[in-house]
DNA sequence: AGCACGCCGACT
DNA sequence: GTCGGCGTGCTC
């Protein structure tokens, strides 16, 4: 006599699915799998998910709980979805409950039935969306909210009720002035705005990814800066649509502009389903039962957008793929593009990453013949590729950190009344303050780490913990007015800048200055403002948007990337200078980009410029593969961090002893962290190598429970991170 | 991770 | 006498 018993994964840190009998009452449903069901977990209550259903002996199963109640009258998630999750789960060690649990939305985590989307849906027209930037429409508020809201997808009537009230007038009056308009989500919206004609190079691109489709290809589309990619990804995603069938892409976190937005749904004509961090928990709800539904043709979103459910899948796109905002940095550290690829693999979809600046890893898989390599080396209609100049800071003179080189080159560039962008990866006024009396610095408390001195705001502050101190006026060690700020921030760029240029309009873009979203695109709307500019900034500008007015990028230091400690300091390195550089010189002038550094004559600064990304990616993955780092080698590394230095060390012991002596696995370690001491805790990790997946992947599965149920983990704060972008 | 249970120190 | 410190065990 046997039962049927549920598998249930339940949102907690256990590498194992728990198995209850089912609710009371009705017959466990034929679709059990992927729906969600309430179980009593210890004393408390739990949703998970069903992941199976088995047969076991009535007498064993009645030493099971019951779970409590059904949830979904049928699978939330799908089969390919939750095979995928599965697999993830095995694959980046993480629990199952917990993978299945990041890709629900948090609405669809509570113990409620899914929302209900009926009726008509209502979309932002065109005009909409220009009404909704326009002054004359400032004061609206309840409309620009209506606005919002649909810019993020196709609402029923009864979903805008939930964020407006009194909607159903103002769906009306909306509807009468044409700013939105009714939408059967399966049919395109709007004609589709005819793009540029392609080049061959484009078109060929096109037309391979078209062959493709209804089955797996991995594509890397290689395409320098301005040379199109984005009119390929839109036509392949149009014939996606034409077939039938669901786009899914993805962008990196900084990419998700209301213009990247209008333009694909300008040129798509159909609703696209918009998934990003800023959206309100019952939107992202909508556009992922939308896309689960199939009602979504386009799904375009970021990192998490990679765990969307389809209904009609065809076409994923992964753009700026070597981004590294695609890996998650905690809890479970999946890589959103290595899933992408996974997945298009599992739903027999072809796969498109593109990039100006392909990863070291994609273009492994290019040369092992993994993916196809498409190739866009011209720039479309556009002038001459920006000119690379080294200044050579040897023996110069530095104002702030700024040559008489490029002085020169930020004045006349004003004087032409352009625009000119000085990047600097660090916030503040100086990395560093230091008494020039007695050599005392100002240091953390709690990380090994220097304070940043932040001038305005008076402010000695650690940037990776929240320590801050008031500015001191003397030296704490030996009370002298000899201190002096050392090193240059972006803070202390601006200052000299506004001091040097009085009458110039300088902007300063870092996490200081611009905090929120709409901070950014405020600042950002400055920007676009005719007339001459320097931009000072960090990373925050060194990606994703046009600044068509930009003929002049200076990068302050280039010698923080060449001399780093992680080995992908090269190539994110080269990715930057290149994707700056693409910033430069868009218009109708060609730009000019300035590195300055002490060390013009290094290899890695030499391959670059002369011969450009190409040749510095095939140099520096000859460099991997002689010092055996990845891709050449794949990596898995434990990380744990502690007070204690005792409690770290009896962790890492217990760690190397059950994990043993192994031939296939290399075992390093554990090595202190870059940064041993953050807010606190004390950080080491040990990194597992091996040359290939496969080993390692056995190594995890065999000791995972065992790592788990190590009494010594209990004192520490521990994970597992496999294929680590950062080795530190 | 939570949360309970359990066994030793300073307090109304 | 008990309130509460955090070690240890368990979660179907």
């Amino acid at each position: 006599m046997t039962v049927q018993v549920l598998g249930v994964a339940v949102p907690v840190p256990l590498p194992r699915v728990f198995d209850y009998r089912p609710p009371p009452g009705l017959a466990v449903p034929a679709d059990a799998v992927g729906r969600r069901v309430r179980v009593p977990f210890g004393p408390r209550e739990h949703v998970g998910v069903v992941v199976a259903v088995t047969a076991l002996p009535a007498a064993t199963a009645a030493g099971l709980r019951p779970a409590h109640a059904w949830l979904d009258e049928s699978p939330l998630l799908g089969g390919e979805l939750l095979d995928t999750l599965r697999w993830a789960s095995a694959y980046y060690a993480h629990p199952l409950g917990e993978v299945i649990q990041a890709a629900l939305p948090v609405v669809l985590r509570r113990a409620q039935p899914p929302p209900v989307a009926r009726g008509r849906h209502y979309l932002v027209t065109a005009a909409g969306e220009r009404a909704a930037e326009a002054p004359a429409y400032r004061r609206r508020k309840r409309l620009l909210r209506l606005l919002a809201l649909l810019a993020t997808g196709p609402r029923t009537a009864a979903e805008i009720a939930e964020h407006v009230t009194r909607a159903g007038r103002l769906v009306d009056e909306a509807l009468a002035e044409g700013l939105i308009e009714i939408v059967s989500a399966h049919l395109p919206t709007a004609p589709a705005l005819i793009g540029p004609p392609l080049d061959p190079q484009q078109a060929e691109a096109v037309a391979a990814i078209a062959a493709a489709a209804g089955g797996y290809a991995a594509f890397l589309l290689d395409g320098v800066t301005g040379s199109g990619k984005t009119e390929v990804y839109l036509t392949a995603i149009r014939a996606c649509i034409e077939r039938g069938r669901q786009a899914l892409v993805l962008v990196p976190e900084i990419g998700l502009t209301p213009q990247a937005l209008r333009r694909y749904r300008e040129r798509l004509g159909v609703p696209i389903a918009m998934l990003h961090s800023g959206l309100a928990d019952g939107a992202r709800a909508q556009a992922w039962l939308a896309a689960a539904r199939g009602d979504a043709p386009v799904v375009l979103g970021t990192r998490s957008a990679v765990l969307t459910p389809l209904a009609r899948p065809g076409l994923i796109v992964v753009d700026e793929e070597h981004d590294a905002s695609y890996k998650q940095q905690d809890g479970w550290r999946y890589h959103a593009r290595d899933l992408a690829v996974v997945r298009a693999r599992a739903l027999g979809v072809p796969v498109v990453l593109g990039s100006a600046t392909p990863s070291l890893e994609s273009l492994a898989n290019v040369a092992a013949g993994r993916y196809r390599s498409l190739q866009l080396t011209r720039r479309a209609g556009r002038a001459e590729p920006p000119r690379m100049q080294v200044v050579d800071l040897r023996r110069q003179r530095l104002h702030d950190g700024l040559s008489e080189a490029a002085i020169a080159a930020l004045a006349q560039t004003l004087e032409r009344g352009e625009q000119a962008l000085v990047f600097r990866n660090r916030r503040g006024y100086a990395p560093t303050l230091l008494c020039h009396d007695c050599g005392w610095y100002g240091e953390c408390p709690r990380c090994d780490a220097r304070l940043t001195v932040h001038r305005a705001s008076r402010l000695l502050r650690c940037h990776h913990c929240s320590y801050e101190t008031a500015l001191p006026k003397q030296c704490p060690a030996c009370g002298s007015d000899g201190l002096m700020p050392l090193g240059v921030g972006t803070e202390r760029l601006e200052e000299h800048l506004a001091a040097r240029f009085p009458d110039a309009r300088i902007l300063r873009f870092d996490r200081d200055s611009t905090r929120t979203r709409s901070e950014f695109e405020e600042r950002y709307a400055a920007i676009e403002a005719d007339g001459p500019a320097i931009l000072v900034g960090t990373q925050m500008l060194a990606k994703g948007h046009d600044l068509p007015r930009l003929t002049l990028v200076v990068l302050v230091d280039v010698d923080a990337g060449l001399f780093s400690t992680d080995f992908r300091g090269p190539e994110r390195l080269a990715q930057m200078v290149v994707q700056v550089a693409g910033r430069a010189g868009r218009a109708d002038r060609p730009g000019t980009v300035m590195l300055q550094t002490h060390h013009p004559d290094h290899p890695l600064l030499r391959t670059l410029l002369a011969d450009g990304y190409a040749a510095f990616a095939a140099a520096e993955l000859e460099a991997r593969r002689l010092a055996q780092l990845p891709p050449a080698v794949h990596l898995v590394v434990i990380r744990a961090e502690a007070r204690d230095a005792a409690v770290l060390e009896r962790y890492f012991a217990a760690v190397r002893e059950l994990i043993g002596e192994t031939a296939e696995v290399g075992v390093r370690g554990p090595l202190p962290a870059a940064m041993a001491r953050r807010d606190g805790y004390l950080r080491r990790q040990l990194v597992l190598e091996a040359g290939s997946r496969a080993p390692l992947q056995r190594l995890l599965a065999r000791h995972l429970e065992a790592l788990h149920a190590l009494p010594a983990a209990r004192r520490v704060r521990w994970a597992i991170d496999v294929d680590p972008l950062e080795v530190d």
